[in-house]
DNA sequence: GAGGTTGTCTACCGATCGGTAGATGGTCGA
DNA sequence: TCGACCATCTACCGATCGGTAGACAACCTC
């Protein structure tokens, strides 16, 4: 009967079950698959959350904070629009190259309604409100097409996440499509997808 | 005992089903659910559909070709790329607001995987061939920035999909945003993106 | 109007799900 | 050293799930 002790446990199960949550859904997981992959019985599991909706909203926490964390650090010395923009949306390709599950399981998350996904955004609040200040500084002096900010930065949203999660759509489209190559490549993709939304109108 | 025939019944089945499919997910949602919404009892659904598999197939061949229909329409008659553009979005959104669940469920298709995806891309194949086709002729003449055509349309898909799917994380991002006004006002921010995809990067 | 076909039902099954109860062992401080 | 606490386990429960078996009624055909 071995003990990792409590913390490294309760992460260790969080992070299988953003895996889990991710990949097959919410209700697709079972509580007793998770506590497996983690080498524990699901009644250890429900001993760290009591409910399984207890532990989704551990991973909602979790994965606002892991977002939080990454997004910040990428911020770090970048001035200008290009450069930021740059470098977050690296630092979130990085991050789901080593973890494909975890923007499955942030799409998830808004799939299981604005509750849920507020669990997610409230620790992202600060950065979102930053951004948004941003942009709107960017379209006051002339260098970020007019438009609303908001509006912009969930289009931006929607079209990182959707880079990173619809893969199977990818496959099916644009044919074979897997690794890191592909997955540099629909960065590339993405990055002049976001210039030409923040571009003003007449080019330069 | 009322019998509403079988083709009919056949249809609201499958319907409920997209619905369904849609607003839970697969796995999420159960017979018995769709079954009860249609007025019917579960065993009755299965006398249509042996298996919950089989009603997920022709879901997502009813879905495919409910696209289809729609996207075929709307590019009758339209010559310019951008009137061709204009019109495919404005139909796929027109589709969304009275079927809310209708996108929702074909990103579902994506995230269940390749082969289901496959299902509804089948036949909707002819119009995507055509799709590149148009793309790459608009990239050789100078009229569309130059790239690859598959991976573009991949990032048109993205961004009217989750233009349409991601309305709670549209809640949190942007703020109270419900009803038609809201909507077409999505539409409008997704028309300036594609515009931004689409248009050379010296303007015009 | 008899008989097959089609559609809908009641009744039930085994598996799995999330969750409870409680025993047991390991660890550590008093 | 001994008792409290922490972590993990075995055993089990009621509900729900997808699916089967089969009765039965309405309809169509001849």
């Amino acid at each position: 009967m071995p003990r990792t002790g409590g913390e490294e446990r309760r992460i260790a199960i969080i992070e299988e079950a953003i895996r889990r949550f991710g990949r097959d859904g919410y209700a697709g997981a079972s509580l007793e698959q998770i506590a497996s992959a983690v080498g524990v019985r699901k009644q250890t599991l429900l001993y760290y959350f009591p409910t399984k909706e207890a532990l989704l909203e551990a991973c909602l926490a979790a994965a606002g904070e892991q977002l939080a964390r990454t997004i910040g650090k990428a911020l770090e010395g970048r001035e200008t629009y290009w450069e930021r923009a740059e470098a977050v949306i690296h630092s979130v390709f990085q991050l789901a190259e080593a973890w494909p599950e975890f923007p499955m399981f942030i799409r998830e998350a808004g799939r299981l309604g604005p509750d849920a996904f507020a669990h997610v955004a409230g620790v992202l609040e600060p950065l979102r409100q930053r951004a948004i200040d941003f942009l709107q500084a960017g379209m006051d002096n002339g260098e970020i097409r007019k438009q609303d900010p908001a509006l912009l930065l969930f289009t931006l949203y929607t079209g990182v996440v959707g880079s990173l999660t619809e893969a199977s759509v990818l496959n099916v489209v644009v044919g074979a499509d897997k690794g890191r190559a592909s997955l540099k490549r629909r960065e590339r993709e993405v990055l002049a997808f976001v210039r030409g939304a923040l571009q003003p109108p007449t080019g330069e």
